[in-house]
Parts: C-alpha cells; sequence; structure tokens
RNA sequence: GGUCUCGUAGCUCAGUUGGAUAGAGCAACAGCCUUCUAAGCUGUGGGUCUUGGGUUCGAAUCCCAACGGGAUCACCA
C-alpha cells in the first residue's frame, strides 16, 4: 500500500480513538512534506478541527501523539501550525522498496476490462507531415500507452482523409508540371512529391486569379467582388472540381493516377511515422467511410430530432442547447464531415463494442466534437457520453501561427533530420570519450535516440490543451528538463550497475536484506518511486502524459542529486550496497516504463 | 457579437481534489572533473501568479466582473 494511503487510514483510527467520530477519508488530506520541513508525509489538520473543538496545534499534537504511541511505523513527528508532519521510520521504507521490486512491472496498473480506442494523426494526403501533425501524433500515441499502462485494453486508429478536393488539386498540378516525375526518378519523399504538387496547384491558382481579376476590372467590375468571382472562376479550379466529380463517378484514369499519388504519400508518411516510432492497429480511409452516416440521418429523421428542409436538406436543430443549427446533408443529397463522424463513431463503438473513444484532434474543433456528441445524444445512443476528444493547442512560432501560404510551415521530416543532427555535434562536441568503442552504426542509433529523445520530451512536457511555442532558430536543449536529461541518468545507472556486475554484484540476485536503513536522500527517492502507480491513474485520468513526463523529471533530478554526494560503489557495508544498488535499479525501471510511456527510449550508455 | 479557452520570473514551462515562505529549466553571474559518465552538481540574482471584487481558517487554484491573447460560430474537412 501507499504510504500516505496507509497514513490516512491510520489517520483516521487517530480521529475515531481521540475523537470518537468516524471521518471520511476525504476530510484527511496526506501529502508530501515540503522540502524545507522535516517529515516524510504532512497531514493537514485544519478539516478536522469542527471535530476535535481544538486549536489547530492542539489537534495536530493530540494526533501525532497517538499515531506514534499506536503505529510502529511513524518514528517521530512535528507540529508547525496547523500541519502535522510525520516521519516514518527507515526500516519501513526499507519494507517499502520491497514491496515495489518485488511487483511486476510496477507501474502497470490492473486490467480495467475497458477497451478504448484512440484516433490520432489523421492527415490529409496532399501534403507531407508538419510540427502540428507531430504533437498530434507524440500525444495521440502517449495518451494510448498511458491508458494502457492504466489497465485498458487500447486500440490505436488513423483516419486518412485520402479523398477531396485537395487531392485534386495536387493531382492536377502533377499532370501539368511534374513531367511525370515519381519518388524514385526524383529521389524525393512521395509525400514531399506530392505536396510540391499541392504549391505548385496554389501557384497557378493564384496567377490565374489575378489574371482574371484584372480582366473583369476592365470590364468595369468592381475591384472585390472581382477578385471573388475570379476565385471561383479559375480555370485550375474548374478543372480540379471536375476531376472530383470524375473520381466520384470512378473514372479509372481519375482513380489510377489517385491511387498511384497516395501510394506515394503513404510510403512517406510510413517512413515518418516509423522514425517518430509511432504505429496504429487500424487505419481507416476515408474513401471508404465517407458514405456512413447516411443511414443514421434517415433514422434521426423518423425520430423527428432531424428535419427536412423545401430544398431538400438536412439539418439539426441545436438552437435549444445554445448551439446553431447543423448541416447533415446537402440538397443533392451528399454528406458533409458530420455525417460521416456520426457514421463512423457508430460503426466503430458497434464493431469493436468500445467502453470508450478518445479522438485526439485540435482545439479548434472543440466546436464541431461538441456538436458530435449532442446529435449522438439526440439519436439515443448513450455512448455518446464515452466520447472524450482529447483537445490540444496548437503549436505556435515566434511569430504566430504557422502558414503553409507564407512558407512558416515547420516540416516534420527535415524536424527530425535536424534533431538528430543536433545531438550528433553536441556529443562530438562533448568529446570526453562516451563514444569510445560504439561502432558507427550504434553511434548513429544513440543519436536518433538523443535527437527524437529530446523532441519527443520538449512536446510531450507540455499541457496537451495549451498552444505551445516552438522556436525553430533556438534549437530544442539537451540541457536541464529535457528528454536527454533523462536519457542520460539512465545510462548514468546502468552504467554503475555494469560495474558492479563486473565486480561479481548482480542487485538481481540478493535478496534485499530488510535492516539497512535508508538516508533521508533515498527515502526521498523511495517516496516518489512509490507514487508512480497513483501518478498513471492521475495521468490516465487527465489525459495528460505531460504529468508522467514532469514526474520522470522530478525522479532523474533527485537521482542526480543523490548520485553527486553518495558514492554507491564504494558503500562497504554489504546490505546497505545492497539496499542501494536495488534502490538505483528500480529506478531506472520506473523511468523506463514512464519513457516508455512517452515513446522515448533510453540508452544505457550515452 | 455568441460560445469555448488561456494569462505564473526576461524566455519556455511545472504547480496534485483549495494548504506552509509560488517551483524547475533556459539565459546571466560565481564555484565543482585524480572520484560510480560534468548532457551533471552547488550557489547568487530574478514574482503585485493580468487587474478588481467575492467565497474561507487558508486562493495561482473555486465564483463574478474587467482587460489582454487564441480558437470557433461554412451546403470545407
Amino acid at each position: 500500500m501507499n504510504p500516505d494511503a496507509f497514513l490516512a487510514g491510520k489517520a483516521v483510527e487517530a480521529v475515531s480513538a481521540l475523537y470518537g467520530q468516524q471521518v471520511d477519508s476525504a476530510l484527511l488530506q496526506v501529502s508530501p512534506t515540503r522540502k524545507e520541513f522535516e517529515g516524510d508525509y504532512t497531514l493537514v489538520v485544519f478539516p478536522l478541527l469542527k471535530i476535535s473543538r481544538q486549536a489547530p496545534e492542539a489537534t495536530a499534537n493530540a494526533i501525532g501523539e497517538w499515531l506514534s504511541a499506536n503505529v510502529p511505523e511513524v518514528a517521530s513527528f512535528n507540529v508547525v501550525k496547523g500541519f502535522l508532519n510525520i516521519c516514518l521510520s527507515p526500516l519501513y521504507w526499507n519494507r517499502v522498496l520491497d514491496g515495489i521490486i518485488k511487483a511486476a512491472d510496477y507501474g502497470q496498473l490492473p486490467s480495467t476490462g475497458r477497451t478504448v480506442m484512440v484516433e490520432f494523426s489523421s492527415p490529409n494526403t496532399n501534403k507531407p507531415l508538419h510540427l502540428g501533425h507531430v504533437r498530434n501524433n507524440l500525444l495521440g500515441w502517449s495518451v494510448s500507452q498511458l491508458l494502457a499502462a492504466a489497465g485498458n485494453r487500447v486500440i490505436k486508429v488513423n483516419l486518412v482523409n485520402d479523398r477531396g478536393i485537395h487531392i485534386c488539386k495536387s493531382m492536377l498540378a502533377w499532370l501539368r508540371t511534374a513531367n511525370g516525375a515519381t519518388p524514385e526518378t526524383s529521389g524525393k519523399k512521395g509525400d514531399h512529391l506530392v505536396g510540391d504538387c499541392y504549391v505548385a496547384f496554389n501557384d497557378i491558382y493564384k496567377k490565374e486569379t489575378a489574371e482574371l481579376a484584372a480582366a473583369y476590372e476592365a470590364q468595369g467590375m468592381d475591384a472585390e467582388k472581382a477578385q471573388e468571382l475570379a476565385g471561383k472562376n479559375a480555370p485550375s479550379l474548374l478543372e480540379a472540381q471536375d476531376m472530383l466529380l470524375k473520381w466520384e463517378q470512378g473514372d479509372p484514369q481519375v482513380r489510377r493516377l489517385w491511387e498511384t499519388m497516395n501510394k506515394w504519400v503513404y510510403d512517406g508518411f510510413d517512413r515518418t511515422y516509423n522514425s517518430l516510432g509511432i504505429s496504429f492497429d487500424r487505419t481507416y480511409y476515408e474513401s471508404q467511410t465517407y458514405l456512413l452516416g447516411k443511414s443514421l440521418v434517415q433514422k434521426g429523421l423518423d425520430m423527428g430530432v432531424f428535419e427536412r428542409e423545401a430544398d431538400g436538406s438536412v439539418w439539426c436543430d441545436l438552437t435549444s442547447d445554445g448551439l446553431d443549427r447543423k448541416l447533415l446533408l446537402r440538397k443533392d443529397g451528399t454528406s458533409v464531415y458530420m455525417t460521416q463522424d456520426l457514421g463512423t463513431a457508430h460503426q466503430r463503438f458497434s464493431e469493436y463494442s468500445l467502453d470508450e473513444e478518445v479522438y485526439v484532434v485540435g482545439n479548434e474543433q472543440n466546436y464541431h466534437f461538441q456538436v458530435l456528441k449532442l446529435i449522438l445524444k439526440k439519436l439515443g445512443f448513450e455512448w455518446s457520453d464515452s466520447i472524450y476528444h482529447m483537445s490540444y493547442g496548437m503549436v505556435e512560432l515566434p511569430e504566430g501561427k504557422m502558414k503553409s501560404r507564407e512558407g512558416t510551415v515547420v516540416d516534420a521530416d527535415d524536424l527530425i533530420e535536424d534533431m538528430y543532427r543536433t545531438a550528433r555535434e553536441t556529443a562530438l562536441e562533448l568529446g570526453n570519450g562516451k563514444l569510445d568503442g560504439m561502432s558507427d552504426e550504434e553511434q548513429d542509433r544513440l543519436f536518433r535516440m538523443i535527437g527524437l529523445g529530446a523532441l519527443k520530451y520538449f512536446i510531450i512536457k507540455v499541457d496537451p490543451r495549451k498552444t505551445m511555442l516552438f522556436d525553430p532558430k533556438e534549437s530544442i536543449d539537451f540541457n536541464g528538463n529535457t528528454g536527454p536529461f533523462i536519457q542520460y541518468t539512465h545510462a548514468r545507472i546502468c552504467s554503475i550497475l555494469r560495474k558492479a556486475a563486473a565486480g561479481g554484484i548482480d542487485p538481481a540476485d540478493m535478496e534485499l536484506d530488510g535492516n539497512a536503513a535508508l538516508s533521508a536522500k533515498e527515502i526521498r527517492i523511495v517516496k516518489i518511486l512509490a507514487g508512480f502507480p497513483d501518478k498513471i491513474a492521475e495521468a490516465a485520468k487527465a489525459y495528460s502524459p505531460a504529468l508522467v513526463a514532469n514526474f520522470a523529471y522530478e525522479l532523474a533530478k533527485e537521482f542526480n542529486q543523490y548520485y553527486h554526494d553518495t558514492p554507491i560503489l564504494k558503500e562497504e557495508d554489504a546490505s546497505l550496497l545492497k539496499m542501494r544498488l536495488h534502490l538505483i535499479s528500480v529506478l531506472a525501471s520506473v523511468l523506463r516504463k514512464a519513457m516508455g510511456i512517452l515513446g522515448i527510449s533510453l540508452p544505457e550508455k550515452m
């Protein structure tokens, strides 16, 4: 049992013995004692004053006396104002550590029996992934791992937006400007090649629009109106729209080109996902799901929650819920984004009998999900409440939002490559013999691990909901509260364990004996370790991998301070040495578990 | 304008269900490699937690208002 829960339970007994009243354990707040005070855990007694009918100090003292007389694990206590600081005996901490060592896969919570689907990434197939997608992918991945660690069965899915006017634009530009270039002949990664076509389309479109607007103006049209009309009538746009129509009709030529170019993009995406260390259990394609949901529209009409206009379009009136009217079918009978999402949600919940579905989607779509849940509710689907929109903030650059038109988009592949290069340069600069004995291949793997660790940690450690700032010029740090710091901590521990093993000591083989009393610093570490399962539960509840990241940092920092003034291998007392080796090897495994949730791998040497 | 969201050190961010003197990192300055890895450790300076009210033993945290930033309110996805 956790020390804080243990103490809270004992405090309930104390109150009942002293004041003859049964208190709700919610009234008893037991939290780790702040650094500047003496003690391990602190009980806040203010909420108990009504029961004790005594001053805060007197109440705290009374409970402290009772605890130290009746609970053998309590070594001492002190009272500051209404705060009762309790010290547990060093041998108690030894037992806590022992319990952690004996736990299999510590930090993995027992199964909840629940199945949770997490949808994330969801790219368009007309351009490569950028920094915004990176945040989405990393959050989606880590929240999946987090939910799994919290005991859920997790299904990771990707919904690829592979159809629509934007793809046709790329296709059109490819036909016009690419001279039959393929990823092989051009040497470009497929998604980048297609993305370049998309840019080329916009260039053509812009030029045509300007020319056309000028012509309209020459005919005496108002400038603003001319611009607007030209925007709608530019030949390239009309052609792209025509192409979309052909696509929908199944025109073989258009379909063939579409398939070819999408294939290029998927190959490119796969490489990016691969270097990010991300995978999915299933990929959905919008070209296969965009018709879903139409039957639900009929159901809504039958139930009277939707209404059909005279022109044939179908709407859901949400004004009584404080929202607007939402279109569900156009007058030509085609469906919109919302219709599909209703359909896919319905399909997934029935196909997998999900207990929950998490959508990792930017906060620009908060309204969409609000509406989605509400409409599903109106259709009578109770599982609507089991949809969670994990809404994350945008990534901004120093000059503001990323704009593809202004070329300020940070490309995902470039970014990963940059991080790798920086990691390499930094390591070579340090030049302190760390790389000795590593083959070029091993070094390369290490640099990737570190560069990616820095990037991932940088993004994940921020509260998902908040907009975050990324400055490409000031490249991501490798010192301080960073991924590499934690990786470094792990490598240091591994190094100690290697040396111990070389000296014939293997902590795994040794039974921890209960006589080694822990030092104050060691107790601090065990206290953090003991809180790990609760931290996982808390983070999962909040859908916040950031909590795990900050936990890992706190732990790593604590270790580095400990490392600095405790020469572990110099210890001559055998039971102390054993305890310390156990302590750090448990620490390393907790770091691995925590970083595993974040998708950050930890090297044994760096 | 309606709805939602955010505002903490020069910068990037933490801050547990309301708890003690609001914490890290970066940047600046001063120290520490004959020691288990200096991607580390120690120290100094840096704050009206946007502002004003309210709730209470106690507020960065909860409520109300104002100010400021962002998102959204499509027969786009």
